[in-house]
DNA sequence: ACCAGGTATGTGACACGTCAACTAACGGGT
DNA sequence: ACCCGTTAGTTGACGTGTCACATACCTGGT
């Protein structure tokens, strides 16, 4: 690698826009989340993937997997939420190495009720603000890139 | 606020594709970036702002201005980098409250020997995975939500 | 000269994520 | 029945980011 291709005035533009977009618009909409419904994100996240679940339980590995999340980082998280009575763990039966993630009364409660804000919050700061056009392409920007990098839709 | 607008299934593809995106395709040019030149992207970003500043060093708070970080976040990742040997606290002359944060000798050196490898990664990983098109709305994207944010371009 | 309020920066506690190492249990071949 | 490799999940150390607070310094009105 002698001379590099570097970087047109447009992909400069579009590199340094995306990174100060990563950085100020979640910063945002995790305030207003965490504001108005004391859950960061990555609860958000969680909550609502085992909210789609039969049971609003499954598998660690299963949610990691959704959440293309590794499992040390959903632990960790599990950790924390468990301690705040959001999720609790439950043994698998059938496979003792296994443990199950389940949804609290507490946790589906509180999903429930942040819900409307985070929806409202997303729109916003970032759907409003876009053309459906620009809606649909930054779906396919992101589809062609997470392709490239092996993973599912 | 009774019934919220919920997301349109074109909305939800890119929010979710957006928030998948910033997981994978961040860690990976991350991790590009570490295993070839020992770098985080936010050392590469601070000495990258720095290496276009006067003399290569700037008042803090200037430096916070440019990257948009809070001034504590900037003040943790000095001490880091200072550790490190890459950047150097000096005194600002004439305003003892004030302080200058300089690319050392070994900081330039790390940064010119990382920007080829880094400019490949970003290529790799997105620009070339993106028509040009592409490249130009997300550019719009961004500039767009961040206008509404508040912020300059 | 003094002090009130603003400005520039640093620090400590804590949440979050990664990597690598660890524990425990399953399961197939002998 | 017993290994051995694989699989599921947890843990500890550490880098990173936020918030709230602390500190030091400047500056303008009195």
């Amino acid at each position: 690698m002698n001379e590099p291709r570097w970087l047109s005035p447009d992909e400069m533009r579009a590199w340094l826009g995306y990174r100060r977009l990563r950085n100020l618009l979640d910063a945002r909409i995790a305030r207003d989340l965490t504001e108005d419904a004391g859950l960061s994100e990555q609860d958000y996240d969680v909550m609502s993937n085992l909210s789609a679940c039969e049971g609003r339980r499954t598998g660690v590995g299963d949610l990691a997997a959704r959440l293309r999340w590794s499992h040390s980082r959903l632990s960790h998280h599990l950790t924390r939420m468990e301690k705040r009575g959001l999720v609790a763990r439950e043994e698998h039966p059938g496979d003792a190495r296994g443990a199950i993630a389940a949804l609290t009364p507490a946790g589906w409660a509180a999903l429930r009720e942040a819900a409307p804000g985070h929806v409202a919050s997303v729109r916003e700061h970032l759907m409003d603000v876009l053309t459906p056009e620009q809606v649909r392409v930054l779906g396919d920007v992101a589809e062609a890139v997470l392709a490239r990098l092996g993973q599912r839709t």
